[in-house]
DNA sequence: TCTGGGGTCCTCAGACCT
DNA sequence: TCTGAGGTCTGAGGACCC
């Protein structure tokens, strides 16, 4: 679900692109969670919808293209797309039935090649080298894909072909709604060189603020600096990165496996917060959600950092490496409100707070230990418990009480809550 | 216009160790 | 014993992506 879109490069000679040595392809899912919605709403269909969840702050999460026509972008705060395109229906995210479809796409890729590296539920690069002799052509493959997508599923999808997958992710961009780009090795910089900077990955609106400063407008304006240039503006990292894109260069493979770094849980306030009692229930809220996600994907981690967001929307972090690894709740709960506390705020007004575990290992790899300077506290044992319950009866069946007793109030803040 | 929630990666500064 | 250099780790913040 790419936001950046630019206008597509017309082919003048009418010709099909030799597709020799285009083994990468990038698919992705057109306007993903907004046509699976429309599964369920089929009488939305060919009208403007737009996904959106949130509350009274949320943003667009996804838009059909009929919305889209109006400006409704991805990310838009929803007062402003509302104010777009005011006819247009507001449905909320259903994730159940995107992670079905998302699965179901997923073993579509996998009957191709087993090299698939997923980028999020509706997007993955595949490596189809090997898948050649069987399938035929990488334009043959990529058309075979998304046949049996809209056959199964009944949702379309685009799919960049290309040798490198920054290139091919560039060429499914293009392509959308429902199409399909192959961009020869050949035409890869001509292709590359009229696209505007923003078109490249890794540059987001700072980044193209400093490029424009520096009088760089387009791809080829990049691909001319000297690296050294670019290496002063941009960093030692990023600079000589932008430039070896700018020439088409992308050496990476597709990573079939890749681990997570983090995980974590973050919650923003239906109304601004000073409350620290609230403030602790919610940190508590988000520890246990955390945790339990890092005991699902069988991990361990040992730095733990939260995340506070004021009502002005400046943003800090706190962060704490504990000795060991751990994958229990309290010591998450534990840490991060120290942390919380640490921060000496005096009813402040806040926005959002976030839990998030660092440093992640895999649970059998790492020692575990009490890390309260408890004996054998049993907070594990308990964790296991509500994991089995949670597997059984629904996430949320076993909570903290003092959760249950804040359910009252703790869904939405209360006015009392509320400065 | 007014900004979600899930992440990754990078940079920089300071502490600590050799 | 003191000092400096270099490497590594930690913590904080920011940019970016979907």
């Amino acid at each position: 679900m790419s936001r950046r879109q630019f206008a597509v490069p017309e082919r003048r000679d009418g010709q099909a692109p030799d597709d020799e040595g285009c083994s990468i392809l990038h698919v992705d899912m057109d306007a993903f969670y907004a046509l699976a919605s429309l599964l369920s709403r089929p009488e939305l269909k060919g009208t403007p919808v737009i996904i959106a969840g949130g509350g009274n702050r949320g943003v667009v999460l996804s838009a059909t293209y009929e919305a889209r026509a109006f400006g409704v972008a991805s990310a838009m705060p929803i007062a402003r797309a509302r104010r777009l395109c005011p006819q247009a229906t507001v449905v909320a995210p259903d994730y159940a039935r995107y992670e079905r479809i998302s699965r179901a796409v997923m073993a579509v890729f996998a009957s191709v090649t087993p090299i698939v590296e997923p980028l999020s539920l509706d997007e993955a690069f595949l490596d189809v080298s090997g898948a050649r002799r069987r399938l035929g052509s990488p334009r043959q493959i990529a058309q075979r894909i998304r046949d049996t997508i809209a056959d199964e599923q009944g949702i379309t999808c685009s799919v960049g072909v290309a040798t490198t997958k920054f290139i091919a992710k560039l060429a499914s961009g293009l392509a959308k709604p429902d199409g399909l780009l192959v961009v020869p090795e050949s035409e890869v910089v001509g292709f590359l060189h009229q696209l505007p900077v923003g078109a490249l990955w890794g540059v987001g609106d700072r980044t193209e603020e400093a490029l424009q400063r520096l009088g760089l407008h387009t791809v080829a304006d990049i691909a001319h600096t000297p690296v050294d240039t670019l290496r002063r503006a941009l960093g030692d990292n990023a600079g000589p990165a932008l430039y070896a894109l700018a020439w088409g260069r992308d050496s990476r493979p597709v990573m079939p496996t890749r681990r997570e770094r983090s995980i974590g849980a973050d919650e923003t306030f239906s109304f601004d917060v000073d409350d620290p009692a609230y403030i602790h229930r919610e940190l508590l809220k988000l520890s246990d959600r955390t945790a339990a996600r890092v005991r699902s994907a069988g991990m361990v981690g040992r730095t733990i950092s939260i995340k506070v967001r004021f009502s002005d929307f400046t943003t800090i972090t706190r962060s704490k490496t504990l000795r060991d690894p751990t994958d229990v709740s309290r010591d998450i709960y534990v840490t991060a409100r120290a942390l919380f506390d640490g921060l000496g705020l005096q009813r402040a007004r806040l926005r959002l707070v976030g839990v998030r575990m660092e440093g992640l290992l895999d649970s059998d790899q790492a020692p575990i230990q009490g890390l309260l300077d408890e004996p054998e506290h049993g907070w594990r044992d308990a964790d296991r418990a509500v994991d089995q319950a949670s597997a059984r009866f629904g996430a949320g069946a076993v909570r903290p009480a003092s959760l249950v007793e804040g359910d009252r109030s703790a869904t939405t803040p209360k006015r009392g809550d509320i400065s």
